[in-house]
DNA sequence: GAAATTTGCTAAAACGCTTGAACAGCATGG
DNA sequence: CCATGCTGTTCAAGCGTTTTAGCAAATTTC
């Protein structure tokens, strides 16, 4: 009476059941029929339901109607039922703006799809209205939280609307502690390391040109400077901090000075600057390790690894912290709200300091 | 009878209606409610329908309901009934493998927005396995289409689910042709404009240091070249034409073979070669552009803009790539099934060839 | 061999929304 | 004043799933 879809065995239909057409999808109804079964049924031998008791012999049956329909379950009636979608959203300040930024990306992606989740990605290149219509399309969509990443590491306002979803901040904090769940770069340890691929080298004077600029990476890298030199025994001597702009001109530039301070090792705030330094060193006849040794930091492969010689640095973990990041949002990886979880910077050791050989 | 939700008027409910609560969402219904109208009305107000009629006064107590709830719309709920969601997947083979591929979801996400879909991405990294999956996600999540990229520009196997679904390559091909729609980057033309740089800075003896490993872009990238000289009136010498490969150590390493030529200028295959020829050049004791002008091609941002001198080059269009696959995707821009369309490689002219002064 | 239990399956409500049909009330035209 | 046409709104079906309660048949228990 009220469905006279059920054309059951009253001919008819010539049981064409051809496979899925892009417009007409095969849904769980049509399986169903093909199995003689009821859409419950199918339903259940899908989801491999613990205890749903299925005859063998059915679920053969059923299983074969979907192969042979080449069936798709609809995703989205799944999840309106169930009212959280397998979505996990990224909220990104510059996709693309840096190289690094991919990795945070692919490191959430490998994580998330680990897990069953999906990434829906939104780029936002700090403009305030695209991020909060990217916020609020990941709300519609019931994403299972929010991941929200900067670029560099820094501190950020919480958009008002990020509260309404389960969140976690990426690479970045809240400069008030105890209200959001952040996992951000260990500056600290990785400056310390920095500065032990030096001291491991054999050196005592050690210069280090940081950056002009204000950010965590400035104060954490020097801290973790301060911190190795202190663990070596080695007094701290801030005529051996420079400074400069953060790239290669910066280095290059900072080349005078820095050989003004009589050093047989440096440490710059980042790869970038180190590729200018070598420039730099080369114009005054200086070879790299064995007159100066150098380590950088960043890990930018591009620059790194393929400079002549190879330069030692240290890594940003971005991939580590976009994966860190889904399993602190997924629950599957402490998450304090005090204080944001820091993720080791490996040291990666290349040709640009010399190995030290007896004492 | 059916339906005894509507408590409308009959005491007991308090009416607190508290702002959406991130486990119970605000729907509909409750707006309706609130606002004393039916859900079709809330519906129709939300949706600005064109020939709907609804009174002013009904519309404005509607917007105020969903104001005071904090109400948004469920996506999935949407899409269940619409059948096809704002969704574009974009599968690709190695998301941050490269600074490169970075820029694809960046253009592609922008573009999308654009027409008001979001990106749902997926890297695979090559396995088969996870690309499977992958596009079966997306077809699940009812994806208005996928665009299928690679981080180098190459021919590609289709794979057979992706057939499913509405599909461009991007940044790849199919081999047989009149199969699928393509975008991809013009590399004859990108070498061409590369090779042109040269010419406008002087030079006729050009030579070309192209890469061993087997790709169109090898063959676009010399048709290019040899196309501009023909342009220019200069007959093609096989004996300019080196081979190396594509890294700094290959352009390193071509140093000698290349000074054996004794050509005013040279062009890179790409900026990592051309890279390694300014540490070779500089060996030699020969100054850019002085002694030899250099152009690369791929305009990789952290080494090209930052060389000392800056590397005058071409950029891959990656970003104008994803673009215009999300256009092709959604029917705005041309998408012959013949071949692929080509996207300019757009040249970007820096000092590291000398302006032409004079004839 | 009746009662109790187990097995295999289905009916139907629910998830939150859209939409075409329908309807009441009112104004207009003839 | 009846037919007609608007206007503003609601009804109710439907989108493709999941899931709980329930039912008939088969099996076991005593």
């Amino acid at each position: 009476m009220i469905s006279q879809e059920k054309n059951s065995g009253n001919a008819a239909s010539p049981i064409v059941h051809a496979k899925a057409d892009r417009a007409n999808p095969v849904t769980l109804r049509e399986v169903a029929e093909l199995a003689g079964v009821s859409t419950a049924t199918v339903s259940l031998v899908i989801n491999k339901k613990k205890n749903a008791r299925i005859a063998d012999e059915t679920r053969q049956r059923v299983t074969e109607a979907i192969a042979q329909l080449g069936y798709r379950p609809n995703a989205m009636a799944k999840t309106l039922v169930s009212g959280t979608s397998k979505f996990i959203g990224l909220v990104a300040d510059g996709v693309a703006t840096t190289p690094f930024a991919g990795q945070i990306i692919h490191g959430a992606q490998d994580e998330a799809w680990k897990h069953g989740y999906a990434l829906l990605i939104a780029n936002t290149e700090g403009n305030q209205d695209l991020e909060k219509d990217a916020i609020a399309m990941m709300l519609e969509y019931k994403v299972r939280g929010i991941l929200y990443s900067t670029w560099f590491h820094r501190p950020t306002d919480i958009p008002e609307t990020l509260r309404e979803a389960d969140f976690v901040l990426v690479n970045c904090f809240s400069p008030e502690a105890g209200t959001a769940r952040a996992v951000v770069p260990d500056e600290a340890q990785g400056g310390q390391s920095a500065t032990e691929i030096l001291l491991r080298g054999g050196h005592r004077r050690i210069a280090f040109i940081n950056t002009t600029t204000p950010a965590p990476a400035r104060d954490g890298r020097l801290q973790g400077y301060r911190n190795a030199l202190e663990a070596a025994g080695i007094p701290f001597d801030a005529d051996l901090v420079l400074e400069a702009y953060p790239d290669q001109e910066g280095g290059f530039g900072a080349t005078d000075e820095l050989l003004k301070r009589n050093v047989s090792a440096v440490y710059c705030y980042n790869d970038r600057m180190a590729m200018g330094l070598y420039d730099g060193l080369r114009e005054n006849g200086l070879s790299i390790p064995d007159d100066i040794a150098v380590v950088g930091f960043d890990n930018q492969e591009v620059i790194a690894a393929h400079l002549r010689p190879p330069l030692s640095t240290v890594s940003l973990p971005h991939y580590e912290l976009g994966a860190a990041g889904v399993r602190m949002l997924l629950g599957l990886d402490a998450a304090p709200l005090e204080s944001a979880v820091k993720i080791a910077c490996p040291a990666v050791e290349r040709a640009s300091v010399a190995v030290h050989t007896a004492a």
